[in-house]
DNA sequence: AATTTTCTTGCATACGTATTCAAATCTGGC
DNA sequence: GCCAGATTTGAATACGTATGCAAGAAAATT
């Protein structure tokens, strides 16, 4: 199937819009380029010629001689979550916005990412965003020195020269031991997401201090790797041993929704009444009725904006000092956790749980 | 933002490669040409120097020379049915096996794809998918003359120059209603999706004419334009009415979900019991226990394996000759509908409605 | 060993654009 | 109508690669 020989249509190019509006090729260039020298004649004339000919310059061309691609490489391993999308969505709003593409890497597994990173820099993008993937450490330092801004997405990572954005997880994670803990539950349990990732462990971190804050130290342990499948696997478990959590807290809601599922349909478990579970992201299917998950919500269009603005400022200044920008979330209160005596605000038509003693 | 001067640095050359390992330019671009004349001896040199110095061919000047950016461009609007990022992810693999690469556009309103349009032709995108919108009729021409493939995906068209993949959607919209009049249901009712694509005017009529084909003409009709909140609103009017009907068929399962969770929880309505839901996709959310939606499946990997199979065809022939490959789908049979006495079937653990006498 | 045939190789050129530099044109003030 | 200055223009070059062509090297044939 490779080399074909199929003959595409050459295209216009710049020098033919010159010779039928009798001007040079650069006169043609310069009606392209935004703030170029050009009389407001010779370019109405060109922009004549150029429609009528159907011309389009060649952004490859251009990258070439500008070496720049506006390219933005986005990876993001699995869609499975809806949380990913939806920032794919928004981030293809706001670089259009700035005038940038999105080359999309998906569909492969976790793991094999390295090979997925020979592309990238095939196409010269001018920045890499990395959602729900890691990079080894050689590769994001490679892209260090090749110049190319990297920004982590929803995780984080201490080498130098990869930025992040992320939310306060360990606060997160604390606010919803506090939360179950003044909703007067006694035992709890942590499904966690992919341990080796930073999220993962920050929310893991802050829910095992507050609970502990309280003198719970017992958490019950499962493994759902942010997959759906192994979050069923790991609720099944949990909830068939002999002392069974009162309150489960999922590294997710794409989880959260799972384990709902097996606990109500699989073991006749009654949420809330019997089962407390709270979940993270507080993306679409959360909001749905039929699960109503209370889960920390992250601000997804902050974070995506503040992405975009990282890659921006270090495309243009050409500086690449990481930046690691942390915003907050909100403890969005619904129907799939017993409710705290106090603590509970309405605003703005959604229920957050505010407690007046936590900052 | 713009006319930044951020030095990104140069990058490594194949002539720099060739210096180095004391060959010509054109024996390191040899080494890295698939099938290309290069002794052995020469190549190992090169790619011994290529190593060294960390070189990777530049995909943006090999596109310049070769007139092919191996680059196929996505257009999905929205992201917000799970069906469309799954199809993402699977195009993502294929894609990338043939050793594509994906330029997403997404996050724009279905009206405004014609400035989009100009953004792909800039990048001479080999090819088009379609998945989530549609193309102003002059576009596709203009696709067609500059020779750049075009597939729709899960929608069709008349215009010759543009092919298409989808399933047999309207055998689909008369199988559900063949299913739902033999579950025994008397009054009927359909939520439509875009009215302006083809994927909703064919489910719907063959419903019709399933429904037809029993003696039943009147079906209450209301619009979701596959969104959320449309639905759910359309939904609230149809279950709201004097004489609700007894089963309803939503043009896609990200809709029949919301419907499904307004009837039980706005208006406290007992599915199946009730009322019967059916929709079409069967993507994520309608195989969670919580809704057990039965849905006409669509055979994903294959859609999107037609798809690439056409774009790669017409990119190595350079024959643009519009194409319809139409697949079929099964009906799912879970819990959301009521069964008929006899059709349902087992196989390898999916419940699907084959009945004897229909094809 | 001489000759033909097949492989390799380097040179030169082309792809379509942006940009430098010097020449040409225009502007306004006298 | 003349000159300094500002603006606009075109010619030439560069970006990094692929490829046709002719020459050279190696292998195969006689």
């Amino acid at each position: 199937m490779d080399g074909g020989v199929g003959a595409k249509k050459p295209g216009v190019t710049s020098s033919q819009v010159a010779e039928h509006a009798g001007v040079s090729q650069s006169a043609v260039s310069r009606t392209f380029t935004p703030g170029a020298s050009i009389s407001s004649k010779t370019r109405a004339k060109v922009l004549a010629s150029a429609k009528e000919l159907g011309y389009r310059p060649n952004a490859i061309a251009r990258s070439l001689i500008t070496n720049r691609s506006r390219i933005i490489a986005v990876v993001m391993a699995y869609l499975e979550n809806l949380f990913y999308p939806d920032v794919l969505e928004e981030l293809g709003r706001r670089l259009a916005a700035e005038d940038y593409h999105l080359l999309l890497f998906t569909g492969f597994m976790d793991r094999d990412s390295d090979p997925v990173f020979d592309q990238l820099m095939q196409y010269r993008v001018d920045g890499i965003i990395l959602a729900s993937t890691s990079l080894s450490s050689d590769l994001s330092e490679e892209c260090a020195t090749a110049g190319i801004p990297v920004v982590l997405f929803n995780r984080t990572t201490q080498r130098d020269a990869v930025s992040s954005v992320t939310t306060r997880n360990r606060d997160g994670g604390r606010k919803i031991a506090e939360f179950l803990v003044a909703g007067g539950h006694k035992s709890f349990g942590y499904i966690a997401g992919l341990e080796s990732s930073s999220t993962n462990r920050d929310r893991f971190l802050g829910f095992a201090e507050g609970l502990q804050a309280h003198g719970f130290t017992d958490i019950a342990l499962g493994k759902g790797n942010y997959s759906r499948l192994d979050a069923e696997a790991a609720a099944r478990d949990m909830l068939s041993g002999p002392n069974r959590p009162e309150a489960i807290f999922v590294a997710n809601d794409h989880m959260a929704v799972a384990v709902m599922d097996v606990a109500r349909h699989e073991f006749g478990i009654a949420v809330p009444e019997q089962l407390s579970i709270v979940g993270y992201d507080d993306v679409g299917p959360a909001r749905w009725t039929s699960y109503g998950i209370t889960s920390m919500s992250q601000p997804l269009k902050k974070m995506v904006e503040a992405t975009v603005d990282i890659l921006m400022d270090q495309i243009t200044s050409g500086e690449i000092e990481a930046e690691h920008r942390i915003l907050s979330g909100e403890l969005v209160v619904r129907t799939s956790a017993r409710l705290p005596k106090t603590g509970v605000v309405d605003i703005d038509g959604r229920k957050l749980y505010r407690p007046k003693d936590t900052a």
